[in-house]
RNA sequence: GGUCCCAUCGUCUAGCCAGGCCUAGGACACUAGGUUUUCAUCCUAGCGACAGGGGUUCAAAUCCCCUUGGGAUCACCA
């Protein structure tokens, strides 16, 4: 019974992309990846008080940035167009009236009241909650009065007797009790069929082979097996990919932090740390290797190692990839992707970032294994920005200045000599090499030296090589700082 | 509460399916050292788990049962 590979990822546009969405449509596009299939998109758009075309852009859009990609799609159509869900309506109330001639789906009459009713009723008597089935028993005559007469009426799924069985790929066979599963409300009183329904048709309709979502899904599954079954239709694998949670140990949710995609985007998470690490949870490529490029996942994902259990987002362990992916990828990516959060904190123009490219990557070539975000950068180097005379000493670095008695005459002096140095030109290494001897003619501590220089330039108590931040801020700024400082660690 | 799912260091996990190679491995975090002018990086070491109880077996983290704990879900939302 091998059909081709056909997986889905169909998120609803009622929210930004989620990230405990976007590993199951990471893993679904890994597995068509894998196994030669097709991986598809669709739209899941059918509640039109919540759906918006702005969410359903950036879902899209947030795909593409993870580097996940579509055959068949909203946007690039294919052979089981429209991918829109709430285009597709016309099919589902056809397929819902085939099941009604079927005798598989019935009319209910009972109002809102009724239901709420018996809920409660069930409730108090802590009964099982559901529907009772009170107009699956009306005769046949009666019903095609009430409907003929226009009385509003929902459509419900007649439930077989027995128990209704499936394969989970990660939790093994399933079993359900159909008198566990209630009529349920397959078409609305406004005519609109529901979730559960429309979400088998169009899977049928578009062959999909398997079906890998999150484990929310897997209670609604044999309600969704039993309409394969009145179909007549081949019945997809499933997987129930395990919960990401939060801190809580619930399903991550806008309460334990960012949520969104968009967010850790914004914060300048790269791509690639974001992909890595949401196969980490709940997957491994090995016991022992956390950084995986997405070839590797490509050819070593298996459903059957997915994790049961479900696993607490470590937004420690998140920071830690990122900076990792960081570390290891080049200046000039790194500066590259830099570049649009200096822009956005307004230290650099674009134009200025284009006018000065060599300068801004060697800034970044010393920041680079000191961040963990391309976010984090520009609050580390706004001091290369300030002007002269605003430059903020932290606290540290001005408690570590003024430790040295010493620090206005080494200061002069320093900047006396450092003024002949910086005019005969030299790299970082030689103005290091020079100073240790600077430093031996005065008979200094290399802190006695370095400590009040540090708050001078840049106000900080640490960061790059001191030489370094020199020959970034450039001979004139570094005198003038070395200047300014003279007056105001006095 | 009903139904269903799950259970290895604080967290992510390897090992479990095919029981012995497990004195349970790796990673994050944390702690202590080393390297570095500082910070970061890097290196070394330490801390730290098979939820509990029964079985099966010569042998159980691995198989079975129970208990406990956690979670998901109970819409004319998807």
């Amino acid at each position: 019974m091998t059909r081709p590979v056909r997986v889905r990822f169909a998120p609803s546009p009622t929210g930004k992309l989620h990230i405990g969405g976007a590993r199951p449509a990471l893993f679904n596009w890994a597995y068509a990846r894998r196994h030669g299939g097709v991986f598809l998109l669709r739209i899941e758009d059918t509640d039109p008080e919540r759906s918006t075309k702005e969410y359903e852009l950036a879902i899209l859009d947030g795909l593409r940035w993870l580097g996940i990609h579509w055959q068949e799609g909203p946007d690039v159509g294919g052979p089981h167009a429209p991918y829109h869900q709430s285009q597709r309506i016309e099919r589902h109330k056809q397929r819902a009236r085939e099941l009604s001639a079927m005798g598989r789906a019935y009319p209910c009459f009972c109002s809102r009241e009724r239901l709420e009713e018996l809920a409660q009723r069930q409730e108090a008597a802590k009964e099982r909650q559901g529907y009772d089935g009170l107009c699956r028993r009306l005769d046949s005559q009666t019903v095609a009065q009430r409907v003929a007469a226009g009385e509003p009426h929902t459509l419900r799924f007649a439930v077989p007797a027995g128990a209704t069985e499936f394969h989970d790929h990660i939790r093994g066979p399933m079993r359900f009790e159909n008198h566990e599963v209630e009529d349920w409300v397959m078409v609305r009183s406004d005519g609109n069929p529901t979730y559960n329904f429309v979400v088998v048709c169009d899977d049928i309709d578009m062959q999909i082979s398997l079906i890998m979502r999150g484990e929310e899904h897997l209670i609604n599954t044999p309600k969704q097996v039993l309409l394969y079954h009145a179909f007549g239709a081949a019945l997809p694998e499933f997987a129930h990919l395990p919960l990401m949670l939060g801190t809580d140990k619930k399903k991550l949710s806008k309460r334990t932090g960012d949520t969104s995609l968009q967010d850790y985007r914004d914060k300048g998470f790269p791509p690639e740390a974001v992909v890595n690490f949401l196969c980490l949870q709940g997957w491994a490529l090995s016991g022992s290797q956390e950084i995986f490029s997405v070839e590797e996942l490509v050819a070593n994902f298996e459903i059957k190692d997915v994790n049961k259990a479900g696993a607490v987002f470590d937004i420690e362990k998140f920071l830690w990839m990122a900076g990792e992916y960081i570390r290891r990828d080049s200046v000039e990516r790194v500066a590259e992707r830099c570049a649009p959060h200096v822009v956005r904190a307004g230290l650099m123009s674009a134009e200025d970032l284009a006018g000065r490219a060599d300068w801004f990557r060697s800034v970044v070539s010393h920041e680079k294994e000191r961040i963990r975000t391309y976010g984090e950068l520009p609050a580390r180097i706004e001091y290369l920005f300030v002007a002269d005379e605003k430059l903020v000493y932290g606290e540290d670095a001005e408690k570590n200045a003024r430790r040295h008695a010493n620090r206005l005459t080494t200061l002069s002096a320093f900047r006396a000599w450092l003024e002949l140095q910086l005019a005969a030109g030299g790299d970082a290494a030689a103005l290091r090499e020079g100073a240790k001897q600077f430093q031996t003619e005065q008979k200094l501590k290399t802190p006695e030296l370095l400590q009040p220089l540090r708050c001078a330039l840049s106000g900080h108590a640490s960061g790059p090589d001191t030489f370094e931040v020199i020959l970034l801020l450039g001979a004139q700024r570094t005198l003038r700082r070395l200047e300014l400082a003279q007056e105001r660690l006095a």
